[in-house]
DNA sequence: CGGCTTCTTGAAGATATTCAAACCCAGTGG
DNA sequence: CCACTGGGTTTGAATATCTTCAAGAAGCCG
């Protein structure tokens, strides 16, 4: 869980207009004019499944925009233990906070084999200032964070542990209810439990005909038993 | 705690440009030419303590500038659960997501008596157009709120219950150790257990001697006290 | 003084953690 | 080929922690 550095995959400067998920992201609304006040480059980065993007604390004058792949949000508390406080989708902007302050928040870690675009504060800075189209994606952004990090509390911290992870199976499931699971470590991580008791939970899903093991660690999800569990169990099970 | 209705004691127009608070606030920035840009009133408003400033998933078209007093905001699950997720202080904005979307995403309860400046969107909009100045403020707004809904998760919903309630004194003290305890039942909603066990584990805070009662409900931390129950107990009680 | 709400405490039972051991599986090297 | 290893997973048993239900105590207000 701790094996690798940040070995950036350098693919060469982005152009940004023809970026195939251009739709979803920060740069959503910028029109042709707009790209020619970027004068830095844009850089496409590949990392792999475990690997860092950045790490808290430590001084940053760039944000990222996630292409493709899953990012882990990692809050390391004073006694090392860690907590996972949000999950980067595609579309996603990580490293927001260096845009008020310097230092990145929290540890930034692919769960899957992660595309992002590293993009300058200074870019972002200059667009602010010259046009008013990025300004309402970037509060856009703020605001997504800020209600996933919402849901993670409301959601994913509170109730009995079953409940907890049916939610987050929900979260993560596929619309067809496909799923690759986290490993317990990190189940535990974001639902605020030991990963034996992540395990043990998993285990009690499987009994309970909520989810189904495929192959490996992809299961199938049974959606409305999922559901029903994630709503108010005060009675049953 | 379910007594009152917003019944909103109306003080009339604000003048922001000599806010007493202006320095800590969402305009601390703008300037004198700017003021001439709001052309809606801006209600001072006071509420009193329990009492509701708005509720989640209703339509707004106004946020609101915290000048004193305390204001929780409430998540309320599909089962009726409730959820404390984030603390307003004075200088903070309560609000903020109608500037993105329509309705309040929380209910706004005061928990002190409070005194709050009602601002439309709409002077937003226009000042977030004419000038930059407020633009950097309210990238703050987000991030403090980011920030504290981090905390919240991370210091109030992480660990024992004698840990999560120490940190939470310490988020609530004056610098000088005095603290007035929120009722049982909202100490629970914010640190993710019943009010029963909230009782049980200030009892416990008091026979380990890091907090005495004062009076009623007033309190003297123990600051350096609560500060080792906070890191790490993993031997310790 | 009632009558109300909030707080406290007890005891039983539910839920989660800890520590340990065993298991699975993929990769390694004899 | 197969034993060996290492990471992640599962399970068990004992213990710690929290919830639930219930009753009593302490404040507060008309």
């Amino acid at each position: 869980m701790k094996r690798s550095q940040i070995e950036t995959a350098w693919t060469g400067r982005a152009d940004c207009r023809s970026c195939g998920v251009r739709a979803l992201v920060l740069f959503a609304d910028l029109q042709e004019a707009d790209f020619e006040l970027i004068h830095q480059p844009i850089e496409d980065i590949h990392i792999g499944a475990g690997q860092t993007l950045y790490r808290g604390d430590t001084p940053g004058r760039s944000l990222f925009t996630v292409r493709s792949g899953l990012i882990k949000l990692v809050h390391v508390g004073a006694d090392g233990s860690q907590r996972i406080v949000r999950l980067l989708r595609p579309g996603a902007t990580a490293g927001l906070e260096v845009l008020v302050g310097t230092t990145y928040a929290h540890d930034a870690i692919a769960l899957q084999p992660v595309t992002v675009c590293r993009i300058p504060c200074d870019v972002i800075d200059k667009l602010s200032r010259e046009t008013p189209r990025l300004h309402t994606q970037l509060m856009q952004r703020w605001h997504d964070s800020l209600r996933q990090a919402d849901e993670f509390l409301t959601e994913l911290s509170t109730g009995r542990a079953t409940k907890r992870l049916g939610r987050l199976l929900l979260q993560l499931a596929e619309p067809d209810g496909s799923v690759i699971l986290p490993t317990r470590e990190d189940m535990g991580a974001m639902l605020g439990m030991t990963l034996e008791h992540a395990s043990r939970t998993v285990s009690e899903l499987k009994r309970l005909d909520a989810i189904f093991e495929v192959a490996g660690n992809r299961y199938r999800c049974n959606l409305e038993v999922l559901a029903s569990i994630s709503a108010t169990p005060r009675s049953e099970l």
